[in-house]
This record gives C-alpha cells, structure tokens and sequence, in this order.
DNA sequence: GCTGAAAGTCGGCACCT
DNA sequence: AGGTGCCGACTTTCAGC
C-alpha cells in the first residue's frame, strides 16, 4: 500500500514529453493531429507519447473546467479547524465526515497551529453559515473553528503546474 | 469594467445541459458522438448544446490534470499574509508580485484576521523557504507571514462542481 | 522510436421535421 | 428547438524503416 501517497517518477521525460503536457493542460481538446504539429511530430508517434503519459499516471485525466459563480456557487472560504487529538480514532471519522460534504472542495491535514485547513465553496453565505453551524460544528472532538470568506480571488492557478 | 467579478447567468438551462456539464466535468476528451448518446441526443444537437455552454462561458475551458508529485512539486502550503494597509497602493504592487510568483498557484483576498490567503506549490522544502524568506518577505509592507505546510491532501474536489 | 498508409470513426454543416 | 445524411478530416492500428 501507498501510506505516504508518494508517486515515483516512472518514466524517462523529454523536451517533447513537457511540451505535450504543458500543451494539454491549456488545452484538454486539442486534437492528436494539432498537438502533433505543434510539438513536431507525425500523428501516430504523438498520440503515442500521450498515451504513455496517461498510462504512467503523468496525465491523470482531462476535464472541463465550469464557472461557479454562473452556476450558483457564489461563496468560497477557508476554514482553519482544531480538533482534539486526545482520541486518535476521531481523525479517521473526522476526515470520512469531511470528504462527504459537498461543500467541502479541498481539505488539507497541515501542520502549524491548526489541524485541517478546509477549502468550502457554498451556494451563498446562508448556506455556508449554516454549513458550519449544522455540520462542522457538530463533528466530534470539534475543537476550534476559524473562517477567511474569500473577497476575491486573485490568482488561481491551482492545477496548472508551471512546466 | 467588471469589477467585482461578477458573472450573471446568462442562459436557461435545463436537465441535459447539466447532465452535459457534469459529463464533460468528469471526462473532458469524450468525443461527441459518446457525449451524445450519454444524454440520449443526436450528435448535431448534443455539439450546439456544448457549443452553446462553451459561448455563455459556462464551460470555460477544458484542462489535463498533471500529477504535480511525480513532476516534482512535493511540497503544497497555505500561507497566511497580512500586510500594513496604510499605503493602498501596496494592496495593486503585492497582487501583482504575487500573481508573477510561479509558487503561488493561488491566492484570495480573504475578510478575517489576514488580508491574504496564498496556496504555494514548490519543489522541496529548501525551494519553498527560500520562496518565504527571498520573496514573500521582500515585499513592501509586509507585516506578518503564517505558513501551514500541506501533510496530506484529503481531498481535491476544486474544479469539481457537484451539480 | 518514428513514419506512412489503410480502415474505421468523428466533427461540422446543410437541410429537413 | 432536435434529427438525418453527407463529406472531409481525424483517430488509431500495423507493417516497415
């Protein structure tokens, strides 16, 4: 098993092998055909090369990015939490909790002063207070919860890696 | 100018839509004529329905998803900034420094007790302190720096509306 | 590991319901 | 709005270099 969540480097990267990826990552429907020009070579040897990448894990899938204000989702914030790690077995059900919400878009166990620092993205500040109030609040062993509502995003580059 | 950021919705939409969004959400290379028999349409009309959602913005792009650990990035943290707002232009010079950062592949303005939220992406830890102590800290007005380094990523759902 | 050709498949458009 | 049919373009496999 894979405790630590580390991915080894299982394969030999070249120029072309970045410039591949970094061409996907801007653009995830970009024909084989085009993506061959662009990198220089023939159609079959490029699609190749794609799917060596796919299948070492290096491209981890393609998706379609969607606007969250346009469908609702106008509210985002940080929450820092504490829990009492007295009872070693609340971390298991607390992150199990965690995942399971919706509203919960990223979580992360971090070290410094807090325990897990959640990334919320909510329908408005009603269903985000009550999203604290009803469901954070009420995991157990909830110690301390601390919120950063997001005001404006400023950068936001979050899977895009600098290549 | 927009400059609050705001986008209103600007089409109705209806049950295929959503089914199309979510679709393409989860795997952003399906080929149309797949799409199409997902969502029980022909082809033609599936194509002007994604078309549609491309031009109303609603799909903003489509993105591979790199694995950023086995190229390389091991490191993830949320860093928490407060600055001396006294000088309002700093607030535009700090936002464009950050935003020419390739650590930071996020960054919030947040209301609470730091004005920003910045989540860095580095390769090691010598990479990510030589960020803080040469970069972050450099900046003017800088008043205070709180960094969570990630232990373990929970969850990764940004990106991901859950519609 | 790349090229080129061949066969199946798809995207895009015109036209019709 | 959604469906059908067509043609050029594309994807993908495989033999050969």
């Amino acid at each position: 098993m894979d405790l630590l969540g580390e991915r080894k480097l299982r394969m030999q990267l070249d120029a072309i092998d970045f410039r591949i990826m970094t061409i996907l990552q801007a653009n995830g429907r970009l024909s084989n055909q085009d993506l061959a020009d662009k990198v220089a070579l023939s159609p079959s040897a490029c699609l190749r090369r794609v799917r060596t990448l796919e299948d070492n894990g290096l491209i981890r899938g393609y998706h379609a990015r969607l606007d969250a204000q346009q469908l609702g989702f106008e509210l985002e914030a940080i929450v820092h939490v504490t829990v009492d790690h007295s009872r070693p077995d609340w971390h298991d059900a607390f992150l199990q909790q965690v995942n399971s919400f919706d509203e919960v878009v990223a979580a992360y166990v971090v070290s410094g002063a807090s325990n897990y620092v959640l990334h919320i993205r909510a329908k408005g500040l009603p269903a985000f207070s009550s999203f604290v109030v009803e469901k954070l609040n009420k995991l157990p062993g909830m110690r301390d919860i601390c919120s950063y509502i997001v005001l404006k995003t400023v950068k936001d580059k979050l899977g895009e890696l600098p290549l």
